[in-house]
DNA sequence: CCAAAAGTGTTTGCTTTACACCCATGT
DNA sequence: ACATGGGTGTAAAGCAAACACTTTTGG
């Protein structure tokens, strides 16, 4: 990284912006650098790329790092390639994102780097690099995908009730849906099978469980919300 | 090109993949190479991107050599990093898609190379490095963004009709549309509006012409063909 | 029995689909 | 006048939207 500019080639890197929804708030998870530039700011993780390695590859490496979660939802989102988007010279950026669910998270809560921090995706600080750019353009790409794709489960747990997936998709699109015609909806499509059990232990009518019906053709349905 | 493996970060390359529609079919543009790996073989066409040069930069350069057409509509499509998709070494393709109408292509018809040629979208041969998977990927997402964004018209002239429109959209998503819906859907939704004037000199009723309405907000809006 | 949140059906309006006849032009 | 392809409206069905009351639990 030091001799930066002796590579004839522009340099690679990956940057990740990763979603989780915790306590009815979509989050993103952004790193604190150490180090010059941007030192003290705010960044998404991300890492350089070298020749042995392939980009979903470097991101395994980063989520692992940080967050001792090597297995999550990880899709491509785009190329970042403005030439004066890191000022230490001609940098290209392939930027993931990726989605975390409440389970996952805690099971791993303690090994997260304690430079990273969760951040309400209504409230991002100021970003380095180009990186509000990536982030702007991977909110963009969940709010379309939520609509049409069954990405809402890799945010919640394996079991979940119609109450949660609900804000969860309320929180993302932004806006309130109808309760009995979201459940109606979703269940005509055959995205969710109830499990058959409920929620214990609290102070009102206990909801159902359900799970993504995995057996689903991974194909295009509009959920028209 | 000679010394590949001496750099420290992988090679760059931009592979474009050019959709043209003439004659009631969607073609794409594919090169015949004079050089090893696959050499006489078809491929997409495509070139090293360097230090000073973007993406999108690379491939209007491809553009302007191969077709003198500098100026169409152009989208990056995905990026492709499989470690083995070039025989020579490690090289990431940013691939982009371009659409390029018949009025264009007939004002610099003679300019074209001479090694490239056009293939339906059915008759495609077998291909180099992993370029059939990028045409695959471009045809997916040109079918679903079709549906959802007013690209159709880059591959048609400034006026058009309305039987010319339809036969386009009906040869991009492989199914017939009714007449009469596919035209209301289109005026209702402030897609295209009327010239006034019409086709002329044809054997029967003459044909109304319209315009793509470039007034209308570049949102998102579902066709729902 | 009260508070809190979850479960459930029906009606209305709108959007989409299906469908057939007349019209303008050139020969 | 005829052959060719373009233009136009309406009725039926399916889908989406709006809406209120009953149920289960814990305190």
């Amino acid at each position: 990284m030091s001799d930066f500019h002796s590579y004839q080639n522009p340099a690679l890197t990956t940057d990740l912006v990763v979603f989780g929804y915790q306590g009815k708030t979509l989050s993103v998870l952004l790193l604190n650098r150490k180090s010059e530039p941007f030192k003290n700011g705010w960044t998404l993780p991300g890492a350089f790329v070298g020749l042995q390695e392939t980009f979903s590859e470097a991101c395994r490496r980063i989520l692992a790092s940080k967050l001792g979660l090597p297995s999550i939802y990880l899709e491509q989102l785009y190329t970042f390639d403005g030439p004066q988007r890191d000022p230490r010279g001609r940098v290209v950026s392939v930027a993931y994102f990726a989605l975390v669910s409440q389970g996952k998270l805690n099971a791993v809560a303690g090994q997260m780097a304690n430079d990273v921090r969760w951040f309400p995706v209504n409230e991002i600080p100021e970003l380095g690099f180009d990186h509000r750019l990536i982030f702007d353009t991977a909110l963009e790409r969940l709010r379309a995908k939520i609509r049409y794709q069954p990405v809402g489960f890799e945010l919640l747990d394996e079991k979940f009730t119609m109450p949660e997936l609900q804000d969860l998709y309320e929180s993302i699109l932004g806006f309130p849906i109808d309760r009995r015609n979201f459940r109606r909806k979703l269940l005509d499509v055959g995205f969710v099978q109830p499990t058959g059990d409920k929620t214990e232990g609290l102070q009102h009518r206990p909801a159902d469980y359900y799970t993504f019906n995995k057996q689903l053709h991974p194909q295009h349905f509009h959920l028209n919300l």
